[in-house]
Order: structure tokens, then sequence, then C-alpha cells
DNA sequence: AGCGCCTGTTACGATCTGTCACAAAATCGC
DNA sequence: GCGATTTTGTGACAGATCGTAACAGGCGCT
């Protein structure tokens, strides 16, 4: 069900070293290294690391590719909950089951650790339990800003939304290429929309001007600032005063 | 801004000591003890405890009460990220700013510590940092579920899925009353739609014999199960067979 | 090079939710 | 207690997005 394209070999070329310049910053990265011990594996495009509903014993690296995380609704409904690059971390703050399928979109290396040994090793160094919280933290606000996506805005800035995003997790993205190694109904299932309306508003951004195709799965920026307006980036803000709300 | 009312004195008698049942189990709470230490403040109706893009200085404990947390977007949209009951901690993961207004909906009575002390706390005592990840791996699972909600679900199944999940925050919310604190516009900007399609479909469920009204803020759930079904609880699931991820 | 499949695009009617208007009910303040 | 304000409920209508369907184009395979 999952034929794959020769899209991967577009994204390799200038896939950096595991991570990308921001996920470095102001961490120590043992977790980094933990991984860094352990094998790498492959998967194919559409192959599953893990299943909705199986019991979580590993937590996972991806080393370079692109993976997403899919959850089924009873009645068959779709909703990716996430898309995972090189140096992104998964598993971290999963219970008992795994609530999504991981599943690689393009070819992808990842790496794994099994969850009592990952929490093992948290135990025995002081660094990696805060570095742990940390991603968590940033997951948690990056899952928040899909909420109020989800919730208030409509499908053309969900879609340019959720271009810049890309954007800014990609090395040169801003104003640069943009590899869109996903389907347009991974981009719908992400964004709560159809293929129909993924499709029809990246042809009308493209007619804006605000963006060019490049080839099926990349667009180039064109006009990033409109595009940053329509994404309603809501830029924390000019809120600056600073009220105390009370000291105790 | 902060009136130190009187409110301590509206102190419900039949408030439970400051946890609910579910949050206690398989803790040791001292994130419960650390806060118990603190004075504990009161806010009024429509009172906020921090302002969205306010330097985040505090970490706060709901003792009694109800608050929402509301982000605006620039033009005036309007998103409820979440509700906190009592016993519920907000700030853990915050990073240099608050993402969202916290703000009172019924007389709310509150404990608060510093980032600092919150955070000197945390590394000096070997039990606090689990467990301030466990509890934000609550909180992450709960958005997670949000995002399902607000991608795939409809406007009957949103607020069969809100209804349900304060039931189960309520000591005996199953089978019997459920308070419902916060307006219906609250409800709307939590569900991702308007006051009018909340109300409609409240009284859609009424009248399908779903749920009974008690008072505008409050309802039965007269049939507990067919909301459930509604509400497209996913089961976590039937998805037993124990196909590995591929060992290594 | 030619063929076939899969993904993506475009069109159009259907549907759900939003918008606007207004009435009823509850709450607040004096 | 009583009027004013806020909140909630309801209906008619509009609009955005969906769902079906037909078509186009790229890519892999032979």
């Amino acid at each position: 069900m999952y034929t794959q394209s020769s899209l991967s070999r577009r994204l390799s070329p200038q896939a950096p070293s595991g991570l990308f310049a921001k996920e470095l910053l102001g961490r120590d990265c043992s977790l980094e290294k933990l991984f860094a011990e352990q094998p790498v594996e492959s998967l194919d495009p559409g192959e599953a690391a893990v299943w909705q509903g199986d019991r979580a014993q590993h937590v996972f690296q991806v080393v370079t590719g692109a993976m997403r995380t899919v959850r089924i609704l009873s009645d068959g409904r779709r909703v990716i909950t996430g898309f995972l690059f090189a140096g992104d971390i998964v598993g971290i703050s999963f219970r008992d089951r795994y609530p999504t399928t991981i599943e690689a979109i393009a070819p992808t290396r990842l790496r794994r650790l099994t969850r009592q040994r990952f929490e093992d090793e948290v135990a025995r160094h002081p660094g990696l339990g805060p570095e742990r919280f940390e991603r968590l933290a940033d997951e948690m606000s990056a899952t928040q800003d899909q909420v109020v996506l989800l919730a208030r805005k409509n499908a053309e800035e969900r879609v340019a939304s959720f271009l810049l995003s890309l954007a800014r997790r990609q090395p040169g993205g801003d104003e640069g290429t943009v590899e869109l190694p996903m389907t347009r109904l991974d981009m719908a299932d992400y964004l709560g929309l159809t293929i129909e309306t993924v499709s029809r508003i990246m042809t009308r951004l493209t007619r804006n001007g605000m963006i060019a195709p490049a080839g099926r799965h990349a667009i180039v920026v064109r006009r990033p600032a409109a595009l940053a307006a329509l994404a309603l980036e809501d830029d924390e803000d000019e809120i600056d005063d600073e009220r105390l709300a009370r000291a105790a």
C-alpha cells in the first residue's frame, strides 16, 4: 500500500550529521551520546518501527530520514500527530503502550534503546534527567501550537504554518528550498484537512507567489514574511509590560 | 491586580484535600508536599494568575476551584488550551514566557512557588525529577488526545469527548452529576467550535437522552456508554497481537 | 521507449459549521 | 427588588471545507 518513490534520493545529500543546530544549543547532548553507542537500523518508506497499541518497550532516535506518528481511530479516521526528522528522539513520554504507529516516510536510519536501559541510564547520569525533561517540554510546546492551529486556524493558515515550521526545522529552509518528504495525505491528516483542500491551498499559495513548487516534494519559499503573516505567528508578544502577577 | 479577597472564606466544605484519587495513585506526591508549605492565595472568577507573554517566574498548584489557560492570537481569536482543577500543577514545562494567560473560572485557591525555588527543590530531592516528568508526560498524553479531537472529530463527538473527560476528572462523575464551571464560550474555544454550535449540540444530546441538564452549569450523564461511543474512545485497543517491531 | 500505477490536481455539488439576528434566561449591581 | 448586562438558546442563511469523481503527470517497470 505504500509504494515508494525515489523521493528518498532527494533527501539525503544535504542531510546533516544527525542533529540540527537548534537541537544542539544549550544542551550537553548526553542522550545523543547514549544513542550513539547503539547500532543503526534501517527502514524503508512505509515500514513501521512500532505499532499503536503495542507494549512500549523502546525509545528511538532518528539518525537520518523522516518518519510520521500515526493514530488511527476506531472507524478508520487517521491523524498524524507529528513528523520526526534527524536528531529527534521519540518515545520519551510514553506510558504502557505506544499511542501511535511510527512509520518511515523516506528511507530512514534510526537507533533504539530499551526503555529499561534508557531509564537506568537516566537514573545513573544526573545530566540525563533534565535533558529528557527539556526535550519533552519542547515537544509539549510544539503540540500546544498544533492545538492552536487545529482549533482556530483556517486551511490556508494551517498550510502556511506547516510549511514555515518545516522550513525552520531544515537547515537553510527559510528563503531556500523546503523538502516535503510526506505525501499530501500525510499533510492533510496532520493539519486536520482533506487531501484536496491541501492541494488547492498549495496551488493558491503558488499563484499568490508565496511559494514555488520545486518538484512534487519540495517547495521554495518566495515570500517568507507574507507566509509568516498568513501563518499568524503570534510573536509572543508586544505584551512587554512587567505586570508582576503579584509576588506572594 | 489580585485582590487578596476574602475568598478563602468561601472555601467549599466538601472540597477534597486537594487531590483526586487518580492523581495520587502510584506517586509519592512529594511535589504535593512541596506546595503544601506555601501560603494559599485566592482568585475571583475572571482574575488571572499570570498573563500570556509575561516572564514565567512561578509554578502553581490549584488547591480548589477551576481555571482556564487561554491563548489569544494576534487578531483576537481565542483558544483555551486546557482547564485546571484541584490538584493540578501548571507551569512545569514553561520556558522563558508564559504561553497562556491562566485565569480563574470559579472562585479558586492556589499555591505558588518561584521557578528558582522549584528547580532547586527538584535538584535537591531525587524523587521530584521523575514526578515532575510523570506529570508532564500525563499532560502530553492529554494534549495529544486533544489534537486528535480537533483534527478529526465533528462537533458532536467533540462535545461528547469533553463531557466524558470532565466526568472522569470529577469524583463520581461517571453516571453522576458533572459540573461545568466554564461558560459555553470557554467550551467552544476549547473545542474549536462556536458558542452556538456547542449550544445546539448540548440541546441535541439532551433530546437524545444522553445527558440531562442540571442547572446551567452541570449535567447528568444518562447514557455513559452511548456518550462514550459518540466520543470515539479509541480503546487502546484490540490490537493485541504481539508483532514485535522487528528485533534488531 | 512505452505502459501502467500511484499521487496529485481540479471541478462541482453536498454538508457541516459559522455568522448574524434576536429572544429568553440568568446574573450582577445598585 | 429591579433594571441592566451577560450568558445561553434558537432559527435562517452563508460560506468554507468536504466528498465524489474525472483527469493529469510523474515514476518505475518491462
